[in-house]
DNA sequence: TATCCGTGTTGAACATTGTTCAAATAACCG
DNA sequence: CGGTTATTTGAACAATGTTCAACACGGATA
């Protein structure tokens, strides 16, 4: 049942997910599925829940021995996470509940969870900063990089090729963390000169 | 009635237009706002048309005066009119047409030329380098500070204070300036030493 | 004025889709 | 097997985007 949702909001978007259909695919009731998700929202927020999870794991698995390194190694696993599921993605950051109900609590843990993960190899390379300022400046700089690869890859915005964007991203991080003084400011060559 | 539309959305989200409501608040039939506008995708769309150009004059209006200046005052100007038109730059950035017809071409030309205001200031502060790379950069640097904006308005997702991130934002240009070796790398003062 | 014709308006009716809930079915127990 | 509880069902309902035949009005014409 939930496989099922999962694939219908990964491969059609998450507009053409009706209830009917998931339940003809799992083969049981309308109401079923009322039993076991409550909820419209239920049921999308279930898988939301399940692939925030899987961000998760995958950007979690992204190796934490070089701090520079693992910086760049969570923007990649980003953006892979990305190209790979990207109805899924968008299904996690742009659903709205029905009329006015709060998002879950636990949703919102796991998303700030997901995007602190770049607050330990920064603290890593900004030893003296205070904690707080090192927590704001990562989540700003995940969300820079959310921001890129979400824009990037909507394909009905001339979508920046991913090989492109891969490059792009590298060139983000170095530059960012070349402005906070961590690595030497490297000058592109100019072609034009 | 587009106002009406306009005010819908502005102030209660996307999720709330309805055809019947927009109909009852301009005084006339259903049919009315079909003739008008073809179908319901059309009725947002125009207002979708409206937001992307009010914003565009708005970044226009920035001073161009100074280049460093500018970009610090398209990244703010863009800060206000999400923090003043959350809504109707949601509607902009989240709407999904039915089922697969594709995205208005005006539209994305629009969107596009807004997030390339930073081409040119950013030419002046980087004279020798390739235009198509400084194309690729405005378009990422913009990006990045949309990405900052929209996951930092979130109210579900714990806001960033509106001032705290008018703050961040002046931050985050000037670390990517300096990335670039716009500006000098400025090491902000540890707190904790 | 009466008639006709083009244009714009109407809102009842329809199709889709989330939601409910009383009845049917199944499962469990003594 | 009878009784009790839990689960499943799907017809019916409500909300909402969409259509379209009927209607209304305005101007041209006889």
């Amino acid at each position: 049942m939930l496989e099922t949702t999962r694939w219908i909001i990964a491969a059609k978007g998450l507009r053409a997910l009706k209830v009917r259909d998931v339940a003809e695919a799992a083969d049981c009731s309308i109401g079923s599925v009322y039993n076991e998700f409550g909820d419209f929202d239920g049921l999308i927020l279930t898988v939301n829940r399940e692939t925030v999870q899987a961000l998760t794991e995958r950007l979690a698995a992204v190796s934490t021995d070089d701090p520079i390194r693992q910086l760049h190694g969570l923007a990649a696993a980003y953006l892979g996470f990305a190209t790979e599921h990207a109805n899924l993605l968008r299904s996690l950051f742009e659903h709205r509940m029905e009329d006015d109900r709060p998002f879950p609590e636990d949703i919102l843990r796991m998303v700030m969870q997901a995007f602190a993960l770049m607050h330990a190899p920064l603290l890593h390379l900004m030893p003296d900063h205070d904690e707080t300022e090192v927590a704001l400046l990562s989540r700003m700089l995940f969300s820079a990089v959310h921001g890129i690869i979400s824009l990037g890859l909507e394909e009905r915005m001339v979508a920046v090729p991913p090989d492109s964007l891969r490059q792009q991203l590298a060139q983000f991080v170095d530059t960012h963390l070349a402005g906070l003084g961590i690595i030497p400011v490297q000058r592109a060559v100019p072609r034009k000169a």
